[in-house]
RNA sequence: GGUGGAGUUCCCGAGUGGCCAAAGGGGGCAGACUGUAAAUCUGCUAGCAAUGCUUUCCGUGGUUCGAAUCCACGUUCCACCA
């Protein structure tokens, strides 16, 4: 029903390869998972998106909820026979949504009362409205209702949203009923070493199928995230799968990779790709620079994606004069990069070079090179 | 040929005596984006030895302490009338 083999463990970091065996199919990990947050991976159709090397995809329960509402979702067979994604999903419980719409929303320890951002009516989300969302939109792994709270933030607000994710957590688990569904918990705690040990251990304690952890990437630099992860991850279950929720630039997974993690999902491939932005091996290419002008040459050399049977100048021009298919073809070969990199990094590991390959792609991100 | 209206910075277009190197769009250039309120947002866009200076608002001349703004002539475009 589910399960995850863990397949290798890298020698001289903590990388896994694994096998994560759901009723809607397998993943092989470390996978990416690109967000479909209202019941769609914006731009891209499924069979594109399967061609991208992609094997599981997020929704989101704020989102859906709103919009159409689950009951919908519910009489179209959930989100599979919604949206006609056959393989696994991965529902987010809204918890980010008490962060990235935090003036909208008050939170209580019942749970949080949003203003809808569409219509502006109220919306209670409690751990057990999180839940049963989740099972009418049928996803395979549902998460619980977690307090994220940004950084920085002072240390009795970080700590109380951590006891409060815990409690939720429980309540999550206890109001749980869907049989092919499983949930995964969500670590917080912050940028602090005792808190996010004690989360971890007090959620591992609950015994949970698989673990996340949350509550990064927002608003901290990259090298505190991986320190994080450096004393986090090794609270959580070796034989169970980990997922770092939200996270991140192809860096920050490869990182993350090192640090044992073995799911990610972030919106950066295909919002930075809407916009115009290129991930490759030689790193950032923003479309939209005249130099591009002229420039015949494919965005990634070796790259199987449509984008790469097109020449930089012609994408350019697709995002000058407006037109979608640029936007559409740029979030294919940034899932598509992202994917193969979790391909290769899963065969580095298997061949027992893990360290070596992260050692070759030194890529820095923040600056550009046209290759 | 006559009458009326109009010519503003790359483009459109506001401005009708000083607070104007000149609103607002567009275009151009650059940047941002991490469990998606994002096909979005931000900055720059006359020049320079630059807390100031120089050259601009069709052209030339004039009025005025001061003109994109007022006057005269010229010029181009538009509308209508012949």
């Amino acid at each position: 029903m589910f399960s995850f083999e863990l397949q290798k463990t890298d020698a001289t970091t903590q990388a896994r390869a694994g096998m994560l065996r759901t009723v809607h199919g397998e993943v092989a990990t470390p996978t990416f998972m690109p967000v479909g947050t209202v019941g769609s991976v914006k731009g891209i159709e499924i069979r594109q998106l399967e061609e991208t090397g992609t094997r599981i995809i997020l929704g989101n329960t704020y989102h859906l909820t709103l919009r159409p509402g689950e009951d919908v979702v519910w009489h179209f067979g959930g989100l599979r026979g919604f949206t006609g994604w056959q393989g696994p999903t991965l529902t987010d419980s809204g918890g980010f949504q008490l962060f990235s719409l935090a003036k909208m929303t008050k939170i209580t320890e019942n749970g949080a009362v949003f203003r809808s951002h569409i219509d502006g009516r109220l919306l209670d989300l409690t751990p057990e409205k999180a839940v049963e969302i989740q099972e009418a939109l049928g996803s395979t792994i549902a998460m619980v209702l977690d307090h994220v709270v940004g950084l920085p933030n002072p240390e009795k607000v970080v700590r109380d949203a951590m006891e409060r994710t815990i409690r939720w957590a429980k309540r999550c688990r206890d109001a749980h009923r869907l049989e092919n569904q499983v949930q995964f918990a969500i670590v917080q705690g912050g940028l602090d070493r005792a808190m996010r040990v004690e989360c971890a251990g007090r959620l591992v304690e609950l015994d949970f199928p698989g673990y996340a952890v949350g509550g990064l990437s927002v608003g901290e630099a990259p090298e505190l995230m991986y320190e994080t992860l450096d004393y986090t991850v090794p609270e959580l279950p070796a034989r169970k799968p980990r997922y770092l929720m939200g996270v991140g630039t192809p860096t920050d997974l490869l990182e993350g990779v090192a640090r044992g993690i073995d799911m990610f999902d972030c919106v950066m491939p295909t919002r930075n790709g809407r916009n115009a932005m290129a991930f490759t091996d030689f790193g950032k290419v923003r479309l939209r620079n005249a130099k591009y002008q002229y420039d015949d040459r494919p965005l990634e050399d070796g790259c199987p994606c449509p984008a790469c049977r097109r020449s930089r100048g012609y994408l350019r021009h697709l995002f000058i004069a407006k037109e979608m298919l640029g936007p559409i073809l740029l979030s294919i070969h940034n899932i598509t990069y992202y994917q193969r990199l979790m391909t290769r990094a899963r065969e580095a590991i298997l061949a027992g070079n893990y360290a070596e390959f992260v050692r070759q792609r030194k890529i820095d991100f923040t600056r550009e090179n046209d290759g």
